[in-house]
RNA sequence: CGCGGGAUGGAGCAGUUGGUAGCUCGUCGGGCUCAUAACCCGAAGGUUGUCGGUUCAAGUCCGGCUCCCGCAA
């Protein structure tokens, strides 16, 4: 098949990547522009763009998707398919309309569950234990389209979100694969959403990245899991910032303020939650590198009584 | 040139008003112990990121460069 794939951040990458080492045809990739952004606000490109830029692939990077002449540019490749990934821009019907196939997407949830940005964020720090991806047929809605494949992925307790994005992104692109084969050969096989079992998963805001030592200590550990290897769930320490990456649940009771710090271990060392004690094993400090705790603790004085807000 | 922090023995850090480096851990050797990630004794290991400048003297002051990181977009 002609096909012209769309995408920008590390999710759509096996997909891209899958596709190209395919038999089918790539037309072009459509990736968000480069951005001024990061430290010094650098110009960097998307993932996409480096690996299509490594296979020489013709690259499209408008501002809007949504511009007539972004429109013209896709119908003029004449595309029996398009695929989408990741890619950041709501497309307007006019497009979805374009190639004879239609447009599909690759989404990291179970669909009707998790429809939007964050699917796999939201998933991990809700605690849930099976996460999946869906291809679909794209429709003017937010991830409302009619479902063709889908596959479950389990979410084990030690993952993180950098872990489970991986597999589902790996995942994602052999269900690509395997769906582009299905509509090759003719077959449409489509499936509506069950509006009724929908959820959303927006994407996350600053606030959330802000560890309440209220929480129980099982949703605080979800929530770093969620926010880990990127941004980094984050504490404050006399004024200082701390960025936690990986914690333990620890089983036993005890009683004190949340936040504060109950005892140094081993391994690192426990804080009081609004229920139940978190052990905190991988932490960051402003300026410094992440480190395993009992690293951390060689050069920094923390003491049972300390708290964090 | 968006704001800011950092680069010191294998690791994580300290280093005061400039006077040739210290802590915790690890490593090696020895001791204690039924035993140990515990304890005791001892040892090795650093041209202080890089280049240049100021000075009698620089980890410590000044400037360039490289790399790492926090914030903001």
């Amino acid at each position: 098949m002609k096909v012209v794939f769309m995408g920008t951040s590390d999710f759509a990458i096996p997909s891209l990547a899958k596709l190209i080492d395919s038999q089918h045809e790539i037309l072009g990739v459509v990736t968000q522009p480069d951005r001024p952004q990061g430290r010094g606000n650098k110009v960097l490109f998307s993932p996409i763009k480096e690996l299509a830029a490594q296979h020489s692939l013709e690259i499209y990077q408008p501002l809007r998707i949504r511009d007539e002449l972004a429109v013209d540019m896709l119908r003029n490749w004449e595309a029996d398919l398009i695929v989408v990934a990741s890619y950041g821009q709501i497309l307007p019907v006019e497009i979805l309309d374009l190639p004879r196939l239609g447009c599909i997407n690759v989404h990291a949830s179970l669909l009707p569950h998790y429809r939007g940005a964050a699917p796999i964020q939201r998933a991990i720090m809700a605690g849930d234990k099976v996460s999946g991806v869906t291809t679909m047929f794209m429709n003017a809605g937010l991830d409302t389209g009619d479902i063709i494949m889908q596959r479950p992925v389990t979410i084990y307790e030690d993952m993180d979100h950098g872990e489970l994005e991986r597999v589902l992104a790996l995942e994602g692109a052999d269900l690509l694969i395997d769906t582009m084969a299905v509509l090759a050969s003719g077959s449409n096989p489509r499936k509506k959403q069950d509006d009724n079992r929908k959820s959303y998963a927006p994407m996350l805001k600053r606030e959330e990245e802000k560890i309440d030592w209220n929480e129980e200590a099982a949703a605080i550990r979800n929530r770093i899991r969620a926010l880990s290897p990127r941004p980094g769930a984050y504490t404050s320490f006399n004024g200082s910032r701390f960025k936690i990456y990986k914690s333990r649940l620890v089983n036993r009771e005890a009683t004190g303020l949340a936040g504060q710090i109950t005892q140094v271990t081993k391994d690192g060392f426990e804080v009081q939650t609004g229920h139940g004690i978190l052990e905190i094993l991988e932490v960051q400090r402003e300026g410094k590198k992440r480190i395993a705790c009992h690293e951390f603790l060689k050069g920094f004085e923390l003491v049972p009584g300390d708290t964090l807000i």
